[in-house]
DNA sequence: TTGCGTGGCGGAGACCTCTCCGGTACGTTG
DNA sequence: CAACGTACCGGAGAGGTCTCCGCCACGCAA
């Protein structure tokens, strides 16, 4: 059977990889600034193998929260069908916030992820998607400028990254996002 | 002559110091991402010695860059004496924003300088007085929201920080700093 | 003059990131 | 079944950051 036997291969190499996400997300829950070479002795592998599966240290942390990602994207709908446009919008800056501080690792990425790497295209890809379906929406109801692109909010918000996870972070975050937020309102004529 | 005897000792390592910025001072304006160590043995010294003289990157950079901050403070005096409050602090804040762009190394400093640190007590220092002032001007004009505080402002332009200086940063800083402008502009009742 | 204290110096060493290439083991093919 | 291809693995090695400690040189006091 030779797609079998291709399969077997790939396994190895599927399960390999879930060995080291396995250990870095143990690694990275502990400590945020874990070392690479302390996760794969921890996977049990070379060190050659996790930058063989992972060649960025922030390509393993992108896939570590790939997921979350994903979902905060998924919630821009969510909060779009529950609440009106621009309160979808708030409560979503809300939501990134608190996510961003929470998953102390994911903010070292973000941090790190300028203009381009693969996390710019990865991550902000499905960010900025729904980033501009919340933008769309709110163009349609006259409540924000409409000459915004995702790209402008999440510059804007960028100095959450900052922010020290571990301190009182809450408030300063509050202050920045409701500057922000102001700034990001159509100016009434 | 003790004293004279002590300043020649002190003047070693002044000169040492000297030395050191020197080089740094080249290297960093050749590549932004010198490595200590090349600018150590450029000096002539060995590692440990700089590392006695600046314990961390940001210090050294920060110490090449320390008269240049203060200009930048001084510019915020300067502006509010030539220009109204409103357009002063505006203009301030585009000054600003070149001047991260244009000093590579600095900006790797300012992205790596969050709520504590060195830099965050001595940079930050300089330019927090710089900015109450120009908040206060503003604040007797009535043209800014009250309730600002200098971090706030420097968190909202924090995006800054997230542009590739080689690249094409202006237009999106363009776009960052009039967004963060309105923010802070006092809402007409 | 002869120790002695001290400020400044240098680099070995621990640990990290990232690259590169030889080894290995499995599946295929004649 | 023997030989070969290939996907995957492992770790040595280059080069970096940062720490730590022995060393020296100089001024001072006896």
């Amino acid at each position: 059977m030779s797609t079998k036997r291709v399969e077997q291969l790939h396994a190895q190499g599927v399960r390999t990889r879930a060995h080291l996400l396995e250990s870095a997300r143990e690694a990275f829950s502990t400590c945020s600034d874990a070392s690479l070479n302390s996760i794969a002795k921890k996977a049990g592998v070379g060190i050659g193998t996790l930058y063989r599966h992972f060649p960025t240290r922030e390509d393993l942390i992108f896939e570590l929260y790939r997921g979350e990602v994903q979902q905060m994207a998924q919630a821009a709908d969510d909060l779009l069908e529950e609440h009106p446009p621009l309160n979808a919008f708030r409560l979503w800056l809300n939501r990134f916030a608190r996510y961003a501080m929470t998953k102390a690792g994911l903010i070292g990425a973000l941090q790190s992820a300028t203009s381009r790497g693969r996390f710019a295209q990865e991550a902000r890809g499905p960010l900025t998607a729904a980033l501009q379906r919340l933008l769309d929406a709110n163009r349609a109801a006259g409540t924000l400028r409409e000459d915004l692109e995702p790209d402008d909010v999440l510059l804007a918000i960028a100095g959450l990254y900052q922010l020290d996870p571990a301190g009182d972070w809450e408030p300063r975050a509050r202050r920045l996002l409701e500057l922000v937020f102001v700034g990001l309102c159509r100016r009434d004529p």
